[in-house]
This record gives C-alpha cells, sequence and structure tokens, in this order.
DNA sequence: TAGATAAGTGACCAATCGGTCATTTGTGTT
DNA sequence: AACACAAATGACCGATTGGTCACTTATCTA
C-alpha cells in the first residue's frame, strides 16, 4: 500500500538506534505502568510497540529498572523551581501567590500518567511519594504557613519562628488536598469531570483563604 | 505447653466450621489485600492462617469471588444511614452538621484497611468506587449544597431547583477532599502523621465554612 | 560491496500463578 | 467404637511471569 520510506507513521520493524529505542520504551511504558499498574507484562508493552519483549532487556537490566527511569521521566521534570520563590514572593499577596501556583501545577501534574503512577507507587511505598511529598511540604506548605502566620498577625502576634507553625501547615495540607483530590476523582476514580479544572482551583483557593482571613480565630481551633 | 482446649489463640489446624472459616478468611484477605494490592497470592494469604491454598477455593469459588466478599465486608457495613437524615437537619447550622459528618466518617472510614483496598479499587476500576462516589455525591454533597445555596442566599436569591447548585457542589467536593486527603497522606503516601484527626477534621470544616460564610460570592466564582 | 557491529527475534527456562482433585484427617452422631 | 460426612492436604495442571541466549537481520563503515 504504502512506501515504507514515505510512511510517516511509526517505521516499521526497522532497527532503532539504541538512545532512541530507550526513549521510546520510556515513554511507552509510562503509559503502560499507569493503565495497568506495575505487575502489567513487559511482553504486553513490548507487544505495544510492535517488537519482541527481549527488546526491553536488551536496554534495561531488569523490569525494576526500567520502571526507575518510568518515575524519572514523569517525576522529577515536571517539578519547577520557580514555584519556590514564587511563594516568597512578598510584592504579591499571598493568595495571590498560591493561586497561581495551584494553577500552574495542576496544568503540570493533572494528567493520567502522572496521577495514576503516583498513586500507584504510594501504594507500593518504594519511598518514592515520601520524597516527592517532602518536596510539597517543605517547599511549598511550610513556606505558606509561615508566610501567613507572620501575615495575619497583628503586632502582638509571637515571633516568627524556625519551626513552621502546625496549625496552619495542616490547614495548607488541606487545601493541598482539595486540589489534588480534583485529580484523584477524575484519574483514579473515572469519574467524569464536566467542570473547569482552573476556575474550580481558582475557587478553591479563594474560598480558603477567606476563610483564612475573616475567619475568628479563637473557635474551633485551640485543640491542635 | 497449653492444653488446646483452653487456648484462646487461634486452633492449632483443627478444622473449622464452614461458616467460622469463611469468616476467618475474608478477614485475614481484607488485611491481606490491603497490604499487598489485589495481586497478592492466594497461597501467601492461605499460608498466614496456617493452612494450604486449596481450603481458600473450597469456600470460594474463584479469587475474585473472595474479593467481591472483601469489597462487601469493608466498604458497604461501613455506611450510616443515619448520616443522609443529619445532613438535612435543619434544626442544627449546616456547619455543624457537617462537622459531625467528618468527624463521624473519619473514625469510620479512616483504617487503613479501607483507604487503602478503596484506592487500589479505583485503580483497577471496578466500577465500585464509582458506586461508592455516588452515593457521597447524592447523599452528602449535594444535599449540602443545596442547603448551603438555600441558606445563604438572601430573599433575592434565586429560588431552590432540583438540580444541585453546580458551583457550591464543587466546593463541597473541596471539602470532603481536604478531609479525606488526610486519610491518604497517612495510608497511601505512608506519612506519619503526629496530629489529632479529629481536632483537624474539625478545623478543616470550620476553616471551610468561614471561608463560605463571609467571603463575598462575586469575586473569583463567576468562572464556574 | 563486504565485513563488522549493533538491533531484534523466537525459542527456552525456572519460578509463580489460579485452580483442581484424589486422598487423608478430623469431628459430630449413633 | 464405628460410621458418615465435612474439612484439610499436597501433589498436580496449564498458563503466565521475568529473564536469557544463540541466532538472524538490519545498518554503518571501510
Amino acid at each position: 500500500m504504502s512506501d515504507p520510506k514515505t510512511d510517516t507513521g511509526r517505521p516499521r520493524r526497522k532497527n532503532m538506534r539504541a538512545a532512541e529505542r530507550e526513549k521510546l520504551i520510556v515513554e511507552e511504558a509510562v503509559r503502560f505502568f499507569a493503565e495497568s499498574g506495575f505487575e502489567g507484562q513487559t511482553r504486553e508493552l513490548a507487544k505495544r510497540m510492535g517488537v519482541s519483549h527481549a527488546v526491553i532487556y536488551r536496554h534495561f537490566d531488569s523490569k525494576d529498572a526500567l520502571i526507575e527511569r518510568v518515575y524519572d521521566h514523569v517525576y522529577l521534570k515536571r517539578w519547577n523551581p520557580e514555584w519556590e520563590q514564587l511563594i516568597l514572593d512578598r510584592d504579591r499577596p499571598l493568595q495571590e501567590r498560591l493561586t497561581q501556583f495551584y494553577v500552574a501545577y495542576a496544568e503540570r501534574v493533572f494528567d493520567y500518567d502522572w496521577v495514576r503512577l503516583f498513586v500507584s507507587s504510594g501504594l507500593k511505598s518504594y519511598g518514592l511519594t515520601e520524597r516527592y511529598l517532602d518536596i510539597i511540604r517543605t517547599r511549598i506548605i511550610e513556606p505558606a504557613a509561615q508566610e501567613l502566620r507572620e501575615s495575619r498577625g497583628g503586632p502582638e502576634a509571637p515571633p516568627p519562628s524556625d519551626t513552621p507553625p502546625a496549625e496552619e501547615v495542616e490547614l495548607f495540607w488541606g487545601l493541598h488536598g482539595a486540589v489534588f483530590y480534583i485529580a484523584i476523582r477524575k484519574y483514579v476514580y473515572n469519574i467524569p469531570l464536566e467542570i473547569n479544572v482552573e476556575a474550580t482551583v481558582r475557587a478553591t483557593v479563594a474560598n480558603f483563604f477567606e476563610g483564612v482571613l475573616h475567619g475568628t480565630r479563637q473557635t474551633n481551633r485551640q485543640e491542635f
């Protein structure tokens, strides 16, 4: 039908350069493991690429080694270091900074592959999710909590300390959960969401700050 | 050492009545699948009970049949129908109702087995999580959203309709996510939480209502 | 164009999986 | 104590698993 030379689709069964093949395997593996979980078979993964499963073992020592590469590819590349400065930028109101952060975060991370692989690896407890959430905690949650504590307390507020305020930290984890749960509903629970994600994120952050700024601090909080 | 008749521990290797054995299998399977995921082997499950894995197949037609029973045992028994009336009880402020609900909900459901099995089955998409979240939506989220819409709107507010207000519904999903994410952090991501869960739930609900009641409705919301 | 080298194949392996079955062992009944 | 039946066993089956290897095929280079 079509001349393989002019066929714009994937080159059929031709040999590929090692680097190119590896990249292709990792990309296909990301999607595959996101769908099937890590117990998905290498043979089926290979079949998707139209090659024998032995090819995978030419390029990766083991299935676990491939999974490691999948992690790298999916997680590490999606963290934007600028977010860390954004949270601390006192030229803008804290609410504005967090709105921008969560809108950008959702844009990057609310994705079938990312969310499912993250939750899957959480259940397997390879220690990977713990490391990632450490970044969220130390770079986003705790700085934001510190900013809030310093900004909203009057002159009589306790002086800022090195240890982040536990009460505010938990509230920000609540905000984080409210936002991320959107992705969980969509990609883990398969709930069809017809909502505008960005608008929902904005509204969630806005509602959070309305509570946090206008609320009375004295009630319902003493038990932390 | 101890007379097997008076030994309060598990009876060693003795035959059990069918009903008793089935119950024991299901209970052990709950814990086992929560730890290992549904790909855990029946042989290892049997080994935990000190029996051969053929025993499982005497009492259950297949592994899938056992998993079905595990679902029943874990999910259906933990829903309290009184919660549905609680949300609609206009003798009390809506915030109080939701606080009571989420404190009770967390008490029942924030549990290693429950949370991990729920997320696992979500990833497998057996349709089970969808059914469960339908209950949450129709019995809790949408009624609460309706209550809020009717309570906070002044006389000029639009008349209540049969279809729940989408804007409020999404906000309440945010509250639900903020609360449930506590359990996800603890049991899926293995983050050690030293917090008082009940106090955190109360604070989360309180902060949510401070935002929802004191906030200005006009800003940041028009895009839903 | 011929040889060298890298890429890909398919058969194979040992371990593991869900599931079955003839047989043995325990237990309530008479 | 003897019988009948239920419970449990362990060997076995066929399919599937991650992984290997000798061999074939494609591509680059001289």
